[in-house]
DNA sequence: ACCTGAACACCGTTCAAGT
DNA sequence: ACCTGAACACCGTTCAAGT
């Protein structure tokens, strides 16, 4: 009784456009509504407004919103690179890859919350993850490690970008006369039972947040690398080089 | 002209209660409408029917929705826990505390998306803050780098699990009769292109999903608390130990 | 102090009807 | 082939009014 899974890519495009809108410019035209006023308040009103049609008109081109958002999310995808597998060296490609999609999740701070919702299976994506397969198999990952290994630099920063842009998008746009020192003071106050915690917060009173955020993502980043490092020169098959961990649960 | 930063936790809660209802109570009941519905199914008129009172009376304890999915997502962090700092080695607890925060996300799918919407300041999260960052303090871990380390695994976990969740998301109710086999299919269409990604699939095509999700989630923690040891052996304040990443973008 | 109902300004989506 | 408008069943939130 489950609606069975569906997903644009699942499903062959329109033909060829003869003449009117274009899913092109309908993905155009609502990445720059997200970019502006964020995920909550992309409406298809607004977005055919914005394209001078009717509201119900963008129902000819993508079956509902959620496939228009697939489509957008993907589109997003297509902005991160990653150097080419078999030039560049692969702990420099995967260091690129990291910094290239915490820029555009940056850049794009709705992009974060859609990821969490739709499945990713897009041409962009996919693209993507062959190019992280073949420098990691070209690294010397084989089986399903060059999998695992993709995954983990991938997981890595989408999930610490996650907080990043949780802050940026409540000081919704203007971030100018954004209060970051009332919630400093807050946040002090609520530092009260917890000493570790208060003793980081003097700490990074004095940095930057944005250098602060730096190099957070740095160090995580280089723990990443080295661990997918230190699995690489372990080259015998079976490999007791790390204890067990413990059993989940 | 921003609208100030705003959060539950910034303001004094309500007196004890006399009557009627409570936050816990109206918490309690959004957590199982949301784990049996879903995040886009909680509605304010549904949650006040569901506690039979009027749609708008839980706005007396909660000055909007946002502010009730503050609530509950701390409920959800309360949910994982740590073993205590000085008894457990770093390590072991590191990796306890992904293994339930792993289990956690997957129990409550809808935390995910909140995760990314929300900014996390109940006392939950910060009580759990406070111990892992006595964990890698004790570790050997200091200054800013406890705070580092911390954020390193919770990312990681955060991470991995999105995409496990946005599928899981999908199948909505009942996980019997969803057409995996399909979506199988379907991928393998897509992957027409692209050598890697069809090999990866041929391989995982034999092993059980959940039994490789499994394996993906170790690999990649492994990889992490790896990183974090070799981080942590490299004792002396300078470390060239590892190469220095590209600079971003 | 607590709860209600009506009302406002929105949503996504369907569908018959137009060109 | 493409677009429209009206209509349906929803939303979150405000606010005067009740007890």
């Amino acid at each position: 009784m489950t609606k069975p899974f569906s997903s644009v890519w699942l499903r062959p495009p329109r033909q060829p456009k003869t003449s009117g809108l274009s899913r092109e410019q309908i993905v155009a035209a609502a990445i720059e509504l997200l970019d502006t006023e964020g995920l909550g308040a992309l409406s298809m009103r607004k977005l055919g407004a914005k394209l001078g049609a009717g509201a119900t008109s963008l129902y000819w081109y993508v079956t509902n919103k959620d496939e228009l958002l697939e489509l957008v999310l993907d589109e997003m995808w297509g902005e991160v690179d990653l150097p080419d597998p078999p030039t560049t060296p692969w702990r420099e490609a995967a260091g690129v890859l990291a910094y290239n999609l915490r820029t555009t999740m940056r850049a794009h701070p709705w992009m974060v919350e859609l990821t969490g919702r739709m499945v990713s299976l897009g041409p962009n994506v996919l693209r993507l993850n062959e190019r992280m397969r073949r420098t990691f198999h070209a690294a010397g990952f084989s089986g399903m490690d060059v999998y695992f290994a993709s995954g983990t630099v991938i997981s890595y920063v989408l999930g610490q970008v996650v907080p990043e842009t949780t802050f940026q998008r409540r000081s919704d746009r203007q971030p100018a006369d954004f209060d970051t020192e009332g919630v400093m003071r807050a946040l002090r106050d609520l530092a009260g039972g917890y000493p570790e915690l208060a003793s980081d917060l003097e700490q990074y009173a004095d940095t930057d947040q944005e250098a602060n955020r730096a190099m957070a993502f740095d160090f995580g980043l280089v723990c990443v690398l080295d661990g997918l490092a230190a699995r690489l020169s372990s080259t015998d098959p079976a490999r007791p080089r790390t204890p067990p961990l413990p059993d989940p649960r």
